[in-house]
DNA sequence: ACTATTTACTAGACACTGCCTAGTCTGGCG
DNA sequence: CGCCAGACTAGGCAGTGTCTAGTAAATAGT
């Protein structure tokens, strides 16, 4: 729905794609409608056929953002190596993503997320669902597969790790944008966070198991 | 200087005190100095003496909160217990803090500090150096009192630690206010942070002397 | 095939914002 | 007392997001 160009083309693409540039460019403040209007070609009020709000386009941006971040994680996870290595390479995906659209992820881990659309939603999801991915089952749980979200075990050595892991990487990023550290020091926080949740009890816990 | 009353009275802490309000109200976008001036009763152009611009009152408001940041952490530095329950103390008064104000946290930690004020950065900075109060000295360098900045050991435990510390707090932060977990899920991941970090290498290192 | 409806888009208006500028009042100082 | 720097007022400007009524075009209905 809403695919062929008839009119203008499909403006939507568009808007979006400009809107991330200028996104990149000028930041979320810097971000307008009419200014993406006007570069478009269309009146102002055109954006308003694909975006009811200004909000609207921000959270598609934030769900593309999703998206993006989730296939760079997955195709960081693709290469051999041990979980370490793994985890250094997601780690850097992760920080990657928020330091060079920065404005991107601080739109993605908004507050401004009371009511998302469903599939901001799911794209958010799907991006905690490829962690898991990312860790090994926990030999703890009877069932191996637990990514399927029925029965969600809040307390599962697996859990914790992906959420101690996804601060750590969240913080980081959060402390190079904000220019506290430098893009180095955030790679050694990476190699340290590595060995220390895999040393850890929680780390050898998940590890400590055949496949 | 600017301290005491004269026109109508010290209306500089009365918008600092107002905006601190209406951020945890409104969020930053929110925050209009127009409606500023009017519920202090001064006509819209009153609050440029004080505040040359938007972002001028924005950054006062960034270093407010990296004081009273730093104050919290501080008294949660002052009790009794072990090096892991005083963590944990910090750990949550870090996190708290970050949730209950959450605008004001994306404030201080946004991308918009190009050219931070000098008091910004000096608050940002004491912050970080109370951090640093709260982990013995690294036992590795000789001299133990590695506070004076003169010449940072970068690579050195202590330092590893504070931010391998200060990114996990501030990623939970992130993912609390953005409704990606909730605040029990925030004090589980602080647990395990200590827990994890304090196991670590970097972390007997830093245990591992007399005092 | 002709109409009807939905949709994309235009154009104008409104309220609001931050910022600038010129003027006014006032408290403090030489 | 006269003067002056600083706090404050009032008006204006450009820009914004959102709403509305109207237009044109693509799709759907019969």
């Amino acid at each position: 729905m809403t695919s062929r160009p008839f009119h203008h083309g499909n403006l939507r693409a568009v808007l979006l794609e400009q809107a991330e540039e200028m996104l990149r460019n000028t930041g979320v403040d810097g971000l307008s409608l009419r200014e993406l209007a006007r570069q478009a070609g269309v009146s102002h009020g055109a954006p308003r056929s694909h975006f009811i709000d200004r909000q609207a386009l921000l959270d598609a941006l934030a769900e593309q953002g999703f998206v993006r971040l989730t296939e760079n994680i997955r195709s960081a996870l693709a290469g051999r190596g041990s979980f370490e290595e793994r985890f250094r390479r997601v780690g850097r995906a992760y920080v990657d993503f928020g330091v060079e659209d920065a404005a991107l992820m601080e739109l993605m881990f908004a507050a401004k997320l009371n009511d998302p659309s469903k599939a901001l939603q799911d794209a958010a999801s799907r991006l905690f669902e490829t962690l898991d991915e990312a860790i090994p089952a926990d030999p703890g749980s009877g069932d191996p597969s637990a990514t399927d979200g029925s029965h969600i075990d809040r307390g599962s050595a697996r859990v914790r790790f992906k959420l101690l892991f996804a601060a750590t990487m969240q913080g980081t990023a959060t402390l190079i944008t904000s220019r506290r550290i430098a893009r180095s020091e955030g790679d050694a926080i990476i190699d340290d966070a590595a060995s220390a949740l895999l040393g850890s009890e929680l780390g050898r816990q998940l590890m400590s198991r055949p496949r």
